[in-house]
RNA sequence: GCGCAAUUAACUCAGUUGGUAGAGUGUUUCCGUCACAUGGAAAAAGUCAGGGGUUCGAGUCCCUUAUUGCGCACCA
């Protein structure tokens, strides 16, 4: 095959993709013979576009199993969408609004065949987005939240949770999205400071005795006040208690009540209580059984009853309550406070809390948390990093009752039906004919809807087939690992982790890998209203999904957020150029050249340090991936590549490779093509589609480089003295050529060099390395007294380098780097000495350790000695 | 208020059971060399936020302070 001069992937990535389809390679298959690997998809929402959110979990995903699927798992990543029916149906509604129609113009049926429409179109953009990425999951198992398998398994909790008294319907306070109309769960409430006022008002006595003031951040809700509250312990009011005040401008009576939540020293430690409109005065008003008077209709417009109050807004109404008080003489002041108000995190209008007009549907929670924190207390599910867990049980210790239903349309529909005759509520996942108790047939289900996440929350097992027994259930449950960011661990691990334990018996994921937020430059949340987003379908036309892989993971910690940039992906995309380009070098010279048996080849000193570095990255990075730890993978492999294999291995073999010993370049090509292959196998996870175009060239190529067998370290290539020694032939060159730089002589300009050695056997065997990279021509073994005048110096330890430059000899620099040098190595000695002086550490120490110590001193003793020698004679001059 | 992170080179970040501090970008000098200028060679650059402790040895473990960010709970 052509490679192309640059690395271009749009032209080839589209292809790769197809090749891996149509070959199946992504579909999975229950295999006895093999242990299975799975993993289910955060659905992304179907109203979604790739964002970088999505690209960072996609490559973290795509990465683990492709590496558990190169390591010979039965792996499958199960890939679906989430209906999202708050989100989506507030995006039709626009939409709808635009054409001038409105939900209940369309009526309930109208409207779902729209959303499906909906669907239908963007469901399918989210999915071809995610194959841009490279996604290897199994599309033949595509789900959907709201498809038949998820629904029959929604329905199918909903009444084991009914039938066991965990699901139940109350009449209790929630919170309610003025602006989507429907309840919502506390969690998807999010509290945000807001600047505001402390209004204090007057609450005069029945029997003209005084008054009450009461300090209140909602003054509008005093029209459903049915009490005012202070602390029985409080001695302002003692003796007040049970005594009547006549609430402003509505003129109701109400009572002074003691209560025990009521704090003394905030405000004036007497609290109007509005049942129906707080959740603590919800609380309050059950204890002491006051009236709930609800004043709010569902669009937070005060109903009706209220005079002039009637109809307007929540913040009109508080206005002129102001207003009235002001007149009335019941406003005592006003003062600046700020304080947090509760959004919806769908569209952040303020939330409302009332008591539902209709009843609610809540799921018992206690229950389902206990067995869900003890199962990661025993480590049935690990959180990585660890930290997070800490986050679950601080939500799960302190978890109140799940508000499953929404007043919306698109969604799971409860399954529900109530006797207009009897009253008689029925919870069946078929729709019954007629009334258990009374036989009528007058029947009407449910209007509501369930909570997105509650079938996100069965999506580990329901995607699998369950209710039914399947054979993808029995073989792929649990999952491995769940990928997801940090910022949906309460909507869905938590609950997916109870959902999975409670019907299924076992914890949905033995792992559950958290990944920070994806940032701008400037260390901001990627938003839409700031437009500080960067797209990442963008990101992949312009340098291709590989360097957008390799950025996102690229020096990356468990965890952690991470900041993008478009400096970053181009380096990222300058490093597989590198790959590239040094590719097309080993496969350019490996045209028409037979390969031998990498194990029995004759192995150059080069050769065997590149195995020896190589062994040690395939351990390394084996065992970084297993740990999920994807930045540290990356990090070793870049390099690894760039700086051993590219900067000096393939510069090393060049002489060979040029040279006419036909033996010597079969063998190095092998070598050569050997640790390239390995190379792009461990690579392979993170930057699929490049490194199967090169593998595709190779000579020793298979079908597929998503099917090769994961590498493994090689006794055989130890070679761990070979390479130690090498090692300091290498150090020689950078000390000739830091001589060159420093006299700047020209790279072209070959050179001279004299060294006083013991090892002149090894460095002669060395010698066409040393002439090749450092630009020498002649290597000259002299003895001690040997040295001439005039030459340029620097210790080495192959031994001591002297390079006669004629007139380019200049001895203040090389005094003046000699002085570096001696700086340095005194600092070492001090350093060595003082750990060797110090008795617990010779005791205690690892003797491994002691031993390095003891003969590096040695080592750097006799290479200070030399300088020193050098320096003097430079200074007796 | 409670909890959790972060604080390492000019900038952005890594740093594996504690064993001589690393990378990318940027900076300086040199180089159109036949894989690659999306490149090569060389170099400069750090009191690992401050203070204490444990240890033979601390960027790493413990305590504490400061700053920043986040989460949870909120006093109406």
């Amino acid at each position: 095959m052509e490679m192309d001069k640059t690395y271009q992937p749009a032209s080839f990535e589209k292809d790769i993709y197809d090749f891996w389809q149509k070959n199946k390679y992504f579909h999975a298959v229950p295999d006895k013979d093999k242990k299975p690997f799975t993993v289910v998809i955060p659905p992304p929402n179907i109203t979604g576009q790739l964002h970088m959110g999505h690209a960072l979990n996609e490559t973290i995903q795509d990465t683990i199993v492709r590496f558990k699927r190169m390591q010979g798992y039965s792996t499958l990543w199960l890939p679906g969408v989430d209906h999202a029916s708050i989100a989506t149906e507030v995006k039709i509604v626009e939409a709808m609004r635009k054409e001038g129609l409105t939900k209940e113009s369309l009526g309930r049926e109208g409207f779902l065949k729209r959303a499906w429409a909906w669907k239908e179109k963007y469901g399918n953009r989210i999915v071809e987005q995610l194959k841009y990425m490279g996604n290897s999951c199994d599309w033949d198992r595509l789900a959907f939240t709201m498809d038949d398998k998820c629904n029959k398994a929604v329905k199918r909790v909903f009444v084991h949770l009914y039938d066991k008294g965990l699901m139940y319907r109350g009449n209790r306070i929630v919170n309610w999205c003025p602006c989507c109309g429907t309840a919502i769960s506390d969690a998807e409430v999010e509290y945000e400071e807001q600047a505001s006022f402390l209004w204090h008002i007057r609450y005069p006595f029945k029997d003209g005795t005084g008054e009450v003031v009461v300090a209140t951040t909602r003054p509008e809700t005093l029209l459903g006040d049915t009490a005012v509250a202070v602390n029985p312990k409080d001695s302002r009011y003692s003796g007040m208690i049970g005594k009547t005040l006549i609430l402003p401008i509505v003129n109701r009576e109400i009572e002074l009540l003691g209560d025990d939540y009521v704090e003394t020293d905030f405000g004036t430690g007497a609290v109007k209580i509005t049942p129906a409109h707080d959740p603590n005065d919800y609380e309050v008003g059950l204890r002491h059984n006051l009236k709930q008077i609800r004043i709010f209709n569902d669009n937070a417009t005060v109903v009706d009853g209220y005079g002039e109050f009637s109809g307007l807004d929540r913040f009109a109404a508080r206005k002129l309550m102001e207003q009235k008080l002001q007149e009335g003489g019941f406003l005592v002041k006003k003062e600046a406070y700020t304080h947090n108000v509760g959004a919806c995190y769908r569209c952040h209008t303020t939330i409302e809390t009332i008591l539902g007009k209709n009843q609610q549907w809540f799921v018992k929670m206690q229950p389902l948390a206990k067995p869900a924190i003890e199962a990661v207390k025993n480590k049935e599910t690990k959180f990585i990093p660890e930290r997070f867990a800490s986050v679950y049980y601080n939500w799960m210790n302190n978890i109140k009752d799940w508000c499953v239903s929404r007043q919306l349309w698109w969604g799971h529909r409860i399954p529900a039906w109530y006797c207009a005759d009897c009253g008689e509520t029925m919870v069946q996942e078929d729709a019954p004919t007629k009334c258990s108790k009374c036989g009528s047939t007058n029947l009407n289900q449910d209007e509501d809807v369930l909570d997105t996440w509650f079938s996100s929350a069965l999506w580990p097992f329901s995607t699998l087939g369950w209710p039914d027994k399947t054979e993808d259930l029995e073989y792929f449950y649990p999952t491995n690992v769940l990928i997801t960011a940090y910022d949906i661990i309460f909507f869905w691990v938590a609950r997916m982790i109870f959902s999975g334990i409670e019907h299924m018996g076992e914890v949905p994921f033995k792992d559950v890998l958290i990944h920070g937020l994806v940032r701008d430059e400037q260390g901001r949340k990627m938003s839409k209203s700031l437009g500080n987003g960067i797209d990442p379908l963008e990101i992949i036309a312009n340098y291709g999904a590989d360097s957008l892989r390799f950025a996102l993971a690229y020096g990356t910690a468990p965890g952690n957020d991470t900041r993008f940039s478009n400096t970053k992906v181009e380096s990222c995309r300058n490093f597989i150029n590198k790959i590239w380009n040094a590719s097309r070098f080993v496969l350019m010279n490996a045209e028409n050249v037979e390969l031998g048996d990498i194990l029995t080849v004759k192995k150059s000193l080069a050769d065997k340090w590149i195995l020896n570095r190589l062994n040690k990255v395939v351990r390394e990075v084996t065992k970084n991936l297993e740990k999920y730890e994807i930045g540290l993978a990356t990090n070793k492999l870049y390099d690894f590549v760039w700086s051993e294999f590219c900067d000096w291995y393939i510069e090393l073999v060049k002489p060979i490779l040029y040279s006419a010993n036909e033996d010597a370049k079969k063998s190095t090509l092998t070598v050569l093509v050997y640790v390239l292959e390995t190379i792009l196998k461990l690579l392979h996870p993170v930057i699929p589609f490049v490194t199967e175009k090169i593998y595709q060239s190779l000579p020793t190529k298979g079908e597929t480089i998503m099917l090769a067998t994961w590498p493994k370290p090689i006794q055989k290539f130890a070679y761990n003295k070979e390479a130690k020694s090498f090692e300091n032939i290498m150090e020689l060159i950078r000390s000739i050529r830091n001589i060159r730089a420093d006299v700047k002589l020209i790279p072209s300009k070959k050179i001279e060099i004299m060294l006083v050695t013991e090892d002149q056997k090894f460095v002669t065997k060395c010698s066409d390395y040393i002439k090749k990279l450092a630009g020498v021509e002649k290597i000259e073994f002299i003895a001690n007294e040997q040295i001439p005048k005039n030459v340029q110096s620097a210790m080495t330890k192959v031994g001591g380098l002297y390079i006669p430059l004629g007139d380019l000899v200049d001895a203040e620099k090389e005094i003046a780097r000699l002085n570096i040098e001696k700086e340095k190595m005194l600092k070492e000695l001090e350093r060595g000495e003082k750990m060797l002086n110090n008795p617990g550490f010779v005791s205690r120490a690892p003797q491994t350790l002691v031993d390095n110590e003891k003969s590096k001193l040695a080592a750097n003793r006799e290479k200070l000695d030399k300088i020193l020698e050098r320096l003097q004679m430079l200074e007796s001059l």
